[in-house]
DNA sequence: TACTAAGTTGATTCTTTTTGTCAACATTAG
DNA sequence: CTAATGTTGACAAAAAGAATCAACTTAGTA
């Protein structure tokens, strides 16, 4: 029941760019080395994110991403889900068919369950959540990775 | 956040050893036939479960596994613990030494949520839940694979 | 216009985990 | 004794995860 790294290094890309977007368009390059993850790796993580339209990007010279909704609508269910995919323990949680035991099957029943407790939780927290909390903490993103 | 098959398939197996507890020692190979899960690879799955003293196995001719405990007293927290290892989506919410930035990371405070609202569903059902859930939905565990 | 700083995309590679299989062995019933 | 069973550890195939790299596109700016 690990999170992959797309979905970690995933949600704090968008809280790294919550915290910066009133700098302007914000750089990979910037939110990589802040959220020490590897630039190549970063572009591939922000694609997704990008395609679903979460998250604009503008190439160029003086390019770099930015959030299209305000931080307080993107709710973490979503990010997680385009980044890892369906949250369920087990495929045949969403579709049935998956599993020719699923009719009768009651341990689906219970990955159901925990499927839904996830949910809960994702649901119910957004990215302005994360950066409230994260002020709260003292800011260390904004402040910390000067060299 | 995929459950391996070692999470599904053990916990399989011990509601079908609930199932089957009252026709004495249960072969594996019976619960591997049933399950439709390979003898060599339920032998590896049974083994935590027999060291955790959640399972009594039995050697020789006519031997086979028996549950220890209760169905109603083994919960699947314990379960999926002994399959799978630590339910947390993150290792560094379990020992915050991982993660050099757990200090002030809050998505470690979201992961930390989302195993704790799993860890309430697996602690709150036990095999005697499954035993139950099965029996209404017409115990084809007990019915079904007679050839 | 050139140059440079971005993001885009797809191929590739390396590693780890998952998912088993197999064989040799130990134990017990009959 | 022997057949049925669980035990253990080595091994291996396959899949997934985690990047890396290179070629490309786009846009600002000198
Ligand atoms: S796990 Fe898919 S139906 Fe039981
Ligand atoms: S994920 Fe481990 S501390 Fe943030």
């Amino acid at each position: 029941m690990k999170l992959s790294t797309k979905g970690r290094y995933g949600v704090r890309a968008l809280l790294d760019l919550a915290l910066h977007q009133d700098e302007g368009l914000v750089p990979l390059k910037d939110i990589a080395r802040r959220q020490e993850v590897s630039l190549p790796y970063l572009e591939h993580l922000i694609t997704p994110l990008v395609a679903a339209g979460l998250v604009k990007s503008t190439r160029g010279a003086r390019g770099g991403v930015s959030l299209v909704k305000p931080p307080s609508e993107i709710k973490l269910s979503e990010a997680v889900q385009l980044l890892e995919g369906s949250i369920a323990p087990v495929d045949c949680v969403n579709d049935p068919k998956l599993c020719h035991r699923s009719a009768y099957c009651v341990t689906r029943d219970i990955w159901s369950e925990m499927k839904n407790a996830m949910s809960q939780v994702l649901d119910s927290t957004t990215i302005q959540d994360l950066v409230e909390r994260q002020r709260q903490k003292g800011q260390p993103e904004t402040e910390m990775y000067h060299i």
